[in-house]
DNA sequence: CGTGTGCCCTGACAGC
DNA sequence: TGCTGTCAGGGCACAC
């Protein structure tokens, strides 16, 4: 279930037995996830030095010594298992190293497998039609206030849209309107100036205290059958429908749909 | 074009 | 115990 935090924990966890690393063997299991497996991406990546690993948006990038980038994106449920003591049904790519095992298992197969030269990543289309990293110099309220003018639509559907920011989900899009004092269905073009002043620090604290979270758990990553892309974090809305508030009494969180998913808010202090 | 809807897929869980 | 319905942290194709 991973947003951009996870993503990030999961490169983070993997650099450190990866880079540097040859991979000796490269094993698909079916064809496909959501994207068939790019064809060449044995033959690429079988012998193939891995140099660095990063993220951009929701999407894993594993840098090889070859100018080609794989690009992994965990979808729903995707997640890498390193050194699993037994198979999961659900291990469609196995990647080996001189010591170590990393299975990409994704029982939902919304998840999606590239391989991209690496001098072309911002190029490829996926990437270049994404919004600005939400931890980078591009997320401020000038910009939102630009990506956001006219639109109709909802705050909280908006910041959804990769193209608008890039790497926030629906967990997170929660919890930063709820740290900003913003109702998820208010009109996005709408969002008031101070509204975006606090929006955008909301934002960044709540994806690096996430990703601070997803790091304190990196140490066990190192254990045999250790699962990269999950960790426990406490939220102050998301999935906390009827429960308090946690900053003022009185306030019990709503929960509502938009655009087909669950949106949790305070209706007292989110206007 | 912007916006809304449905679908891809499996697993977990609640309720009967 | 099984069945059924609902929901799940994403993204895309499609209709209007």
């Amino acid at each position: 279930m991973p947003e951009l935090p996870e993503v990030e924990t999961t490169v983070r966890g993997l650099a450190t037995f990866l880079e540097g690393k040859r991979i000796t063997r490269v094993t698909l299991n079916r064809a496909d996830l959501r994207r068939p497996f790019p064809a060449d991406l044995v033959q690429v990546m079988t012998g193939a030095t891995v140099t660095s690993l990063s993220r951009r948006a929701k999407y894993g990038l594993i840098n090889l010594d070859r100018g080609a980038t794989m690009i992994f994106h965990l979808g729903m449920s995707g997640r890498w298992r390193i050194d699993p003591d037994t198979p999961d049904t659900h291990d469609h790519l196995l990647l080996d190293t001189a010591g170590h095992r990393f299975a990409l298992c994704d029982p939902r197969r919304f998840g999606s497998v590239d391989l991209v030269a690496t001098g072309k990543l911002e190029t490829w289309p996926q990437f270049a039609a994404l919004g600005p990293e939400p931890l980078g110099p591009g997320l401020t309220p000038a910009h939102l206030k630009a990506a956001l003018k006219g639109k109709v639509l909802s705050i909280k559907l908006a910041l959804l849209d990769q193209r608008i920011v890039a790497g926030l989900g629906n967990i997170y899009v929660c919890e930063a309107l709820w740290r900003a004092g913003i109702r998820p269905t208010k009109e996005a073009g709408k969002v008031t100036g101070p509204q975006l002043a606090r929006l955008v620090p909301a934002i960044v604290a709540v994806l690096e205290a996430s990703i601070r979270d997803g790091g304190s758990t990196l140490r066990d990553y190192a254990r045999p059958d250790g699962e990269l892309g999950y960790f426990a974090s406490s939220f102050d809305v998301y999935g906390r429908e009827g429960e308090p508030c946690r900053r003022h009494d009185g306030g019990a969180i709503k929960r509502i749909a938009q655009g087909g998913r669950s949106t949790w808010y305070c209706p007292v202090c989110q206007k």
